[in-house]
RNA sequence: GUGAGUGUAGCUCAAGGGUAGAGUGUCGGUCUGUGGAACCGAAUGUUGGGGGUUCAAAUCCCCUCACUCACCCCA
């Protein structure tokens, strides 16, 4: 019989790990709330049309890594990529516009690309986020990159850049696309093959390209930033004027362009430099056309993901949380009894206690004691039981005391 | 999709044609009243899988699979 292993790009997480993953998950709940998001979590597969309307059919994501796969009845079904298309379906099927106010939410959660597993990068990996919609102030941009930058300092993530461009909207990118193919194509011949066919299909993507040849070439094609429409122009300096309000540092990046298509007026990023390769570890922007796209009302959005693995890749071991943990040894057949009882009494009263039950040797047990880390342990043995009393080990100092059992509760309750 | 590297005990790794090993962890004992110890003992491997060369393969060759990293792309 084959071993059976966990499918390619894919990880089970345990303890240790599993304690950072709980930790950060807490601190996103916790921070995204002073901001009045509200969890919201959608289904981890929708119909493949949602992907190719909302991210755009040219992009990487829905052209080579989508996990498509057909259902019973015949139906197109994908595994998420991402998560800010089910979420403008879920405001559009439910309108969650008119049923919640403010109009904000944050999910975690797993997402699915078929790429080439690598550091930080995996086929299922997790994305926290948060998406605003129905406000078109650069207030609310710079609130929304201000709040992704802030939470990963509050989770001590270091050496962060943070990059912003703009990237224009409908009015004024199919005029500037146009500029940039007929300059593109005017040196079609010295692209790489990838970027000759970016010219027809996505020709914003030849920015992305790292080939020498063709990152000198970009640099002579004109720039989205200087071809702004007055509205965006002007949404984008304001956009900088806020971060700079709130003592942001930035850096302006003509040539980013995201991933997904629908992104409008602002797009920003943050990487790490601690990671390698894979140094993006969130991003996003404003997708202004989105939730009219995806056939809702005319309604103005953005938001921002961010990748769990790589920035727990980045983040120190958190603080250990100071719950007290109990050990309880014992001495004899009636003190083992004595203490099968007294454990689960405590653990009624929320306390965190454990028993080992496979040796009666009293030495074996204190070594279980340590080695499961606990702060105490409670000793019942025979003179213990006698005198209806319980001696607590300090197994940090090792110090001892004997009080009566009738103490107990009261020096938990002071110690734990 | 392209390229490179690595697969030996639960984990970290030796052995580079001649009986598969160490450290660590696990379990048991010394040891039913006090410590992370020491000592003794045990279990765990078709050396990722398949094929070939050879008297003999973990070792050399071929195929395959898995993992890791880089390119691409992205989080």
């Amino acid at each position: 019989m084959n071993k059976l292993n966990a499918p390619k790009g894919t990880k089970d997480i345990y303890s240790p790990e599993i304690e950072k993953w709980q930790y950060f998950e807490d601190r996103i709940r916790k921070y995204f709330t002073l901001f009045n998001y509200k969890e919201i979590r959608t289904p981890i597969f929708e119909r493949s049309e949602l992907f190719s309307r909302g991210i755009g059919n040219e992009t990487e994501v829905v052209q080579k890594e989508m996990y498509t796969f057909e259902d019973k009845a015949g139906r197109s079904m994908t595994l998420r990529p991402e998560n800010t298309a089910s979420v403008v379906r879920s405001l559009i099927e439910h309108n969650l516009m008119n049923e919640l106010f403010p109009h904000r939410f944050y999910y975690i959660g797993p997402m699915f690309r078929y790429d080439k597993p690598q550091k930080g990068r995996y086929r299922q990996f997790h994305q926290f986020g948060v998406e605003v919609f129905g406000d078109n102030s650069p207030y609310v941009d710079a609130e929304v990159i201000f709040s992704a930058l802030d939470f990963l300092h509050t989770i001590n993530v270091t050496d962060m850049k943070l990059y912003i461009n703009s990237v224009g909207c409908s009015d004024c990118r199919p005029g500037y696309l146009e500029k940039l193919t007929i300059e593109a194509k005017k040196n079609k011949e010295h692209f790489c093959t990838d970027c000759q066919r970016k010219i027809d299909t996505n020709p914003l993507r030849i920015f992305d390209c790292k080939v020498e040849s063709c990152i000198s070439l970009a640099d002579n094609l004109p720039n989205i930033t200087d071809h702004l429409c007055e509205d965006c122009s002007s949404h984008y300096k304001e956009v900088k004027n806020n971060l700079q309000l709130l003592g942001m540092d930035f850096t302006e990046n003509k040539k980013l362009v995201r991933g997904l298509d629908y992104y409008t007026k602002t797009a920003f990023e943050i990487t790490s430099s601690k990671l390698g390769a894979q140094n993006a570890i969130l991003g996003g922007g404003r997708y202004n056309n989105l939730v009219k796209e995806l056939g809702g009302q005319d309604l103005p959005g953005i938001g921002f993901s961010g990748g769990i693995e790589r920035i727990l890749l980045n983040m120190d071991t958190p603080p250990s949380d100071n719950t007290k943990k109990l050990f309880i040894a014992y001495q004899g057949d009636d003190a083992m009894a004595e203490a099968f009882k007294l454990s689960n009494q405590l653990r009624k009263k929320g306390y965190i206690i454990y028993q080992d039950y496979s040796s009666k040797k009293f030495g074996k047990q204190l070594q279980k004691g340590i080695k499961l880390g606990a702060d105490f342990t409670l000793i019942l043995a025979e003179d213990e039981i006698a005198n209806n009393e319980i001696s607590i080990k300090n197994m940090q100092t090792r110090e001892q005391i004997k009080i009566g059992r009738e103490d107990l509760d009261k020096w938990l309750k002071k110690n734990c």
